[in-house]
DNA sequence: AGATACAGTGAACACTGTTCACGAAAGCAA
DNA sequence: TTGCTTTCGTGAACAGTGTTCACTGTATCT
């Protein structure tokens, strides 16, 4: 390698750390090249050798937050003992949450609105997944567990919608046999989840909710009962008449 | 009223209307002073005249999405049978949804990421309530219609927040005899709905949901179940063991 | 009718992202 | 080492932004 190409990738990544740097402290919006060039000693022209513009600039931070989160979650969730079915599952949400509250730009970065005149280019969309799958996983170890439970049968108005999501989670090397309901329970608790986060990070919360880590909690815990209870087993054993 | 402020009132009204087609059209960051100028015909400065700047106009614009959705959601919601409840429910969520896919720009301006250096001013509040208030009094009409059951104790870590809100609903002239696990399950609600909304905007069920319409339902039918599994009665009639 | 208040102008200021011709330096081949 | 080529950073420029301000002409009020 010579030094050439060496000081060029030096030089990108001092741009790409400046650009998070700013992104961090000031927001999509204080990601300014010309401030950047100015937090690099160097004139706005030369940035363009690096980057072909702004919107690359906020791919890259977008990508690198999807990481960031998923990396994060990945590895508290990690620590728990995989038998711990419950306990995996609230990790994953109290750690979604506790990386958004510590990354507010970036997190609005990717599910905030779309920065003005950006749209997120395809390669985006694979590193937007780590979470889900990790939702995913904890799932299907639900289902794998159950003893001999049958699950709740899947509404068929979303039937088209949960064999692409099985597709899309064999394609991530997991294996589906966890039924529509309990995939659809998943997908509902994402929602759930990042409404929450959303709704506490735009400051929605400020007439109602103020103890937002026991909400979050709560609603982790309420999410895992009605993915259990998707399993008839659990329902049944309990004489329910569903 | 003299013929000045007539001229006034009108020309403010111009801009305001004006402002609000940059927005639906081309979102927040459509919204420039120049440009406003010259779909006006008239210099930049001349708007300062009217509008404080950038700021005002768009808190003008929050307001009047906020109190768009809730008077789009009202009526709708008014068109149900009291006693309908769960229809009355479900078409809160159905609205709340078609208003967002219809005024897009609008709907991120008040529940996407904040405007870059534009903090939402105190009056933005209390338009903000209306859905909300609007979910708020199905629930507690469930509640006065609920036969004799008792209902679910709400959990102690969120108990001063829950009657924070019971403050906040009697200010707004309901009754409050609603129970804590009742308004904790309507915020509940909210916040899914909410999630819901925002990931499919943001495009994030790309790979997942495409039958958003079937989904929200879904989600609204759920939620208006959790919601009445809240009162006891329900349950221990069917014999559940909670 | 005269004083006063106000609307709109046009120029300016300080920014922004992006492009481009140019000179300097580095890398490579003979 | 010499010569050619590629790359780098500069400085100036372009087109745009929000906002301010001295200055007119006109409308309102006394």
């Amino acid at each position: 390698m010579t030094a050439r190409a060496e000081a060029r990738d030096a030089f990108r990544r001092r741009l790409i750390d400046a650009a998070y740097t700013r992104l961090a402290t000031e927001g999509a919006a204080g990601l300014r090249m010309r401030q950047l060039a100015r937090d690099l000693n160097v004139t706005p022209g030369a940035l363009y050798r690096y980057v072909s513009g702004r919107d690359e600039l906020l791919t890259i931070l977008v990508i690198d937050a999807y990481e960031s989160l998923a990396e994060t979650v990945r590895r508290a969730e990690a620590g728990v003992p995989r038998t711990e079915l419950e306990r995996r599952w609230l990790t994953v949400w109290v750690t979604v949450r506790e990386w958004a509250l510590a990354h507010r730009n970036e997190y609005q970065l990717i599910y905030g609105t779309p920065v003005p005149g950006y749209e997120a280019p395809a390669e985006t969309i694979a590193p937007a997944s780590g979470v889900t799958l990790l939702l995913a996983q904890i799932s299907s170890d639900l289902w794998t567990a159950r003893g001999n439970g049958a699950a709740d049968p899947a509404p068929v108005s979303l039937a088209e919608d949960l064999s692409r999501i099985a597709a899309w989670v064999v394609a991530h090397g997991m294996s589906v046999d966890a039924p529509g309901a309990m995939v659809l329970a998943t997908v509902e608790a994402w929602t759930t989840l990042l409404g929450a986060v959303g709704l506490e990070l735009g400051g929605h919360f400020r007439g109602s909710i103020h103890n937002n880590a026991a909400y979050i909690e709560l609603l982790a815990r309420r999410s895992y009962a009605a993915l259990r209870a998707t399993i008839l087993n659990d329902r049944v054993r309990e004489g329910a008449d569903v």
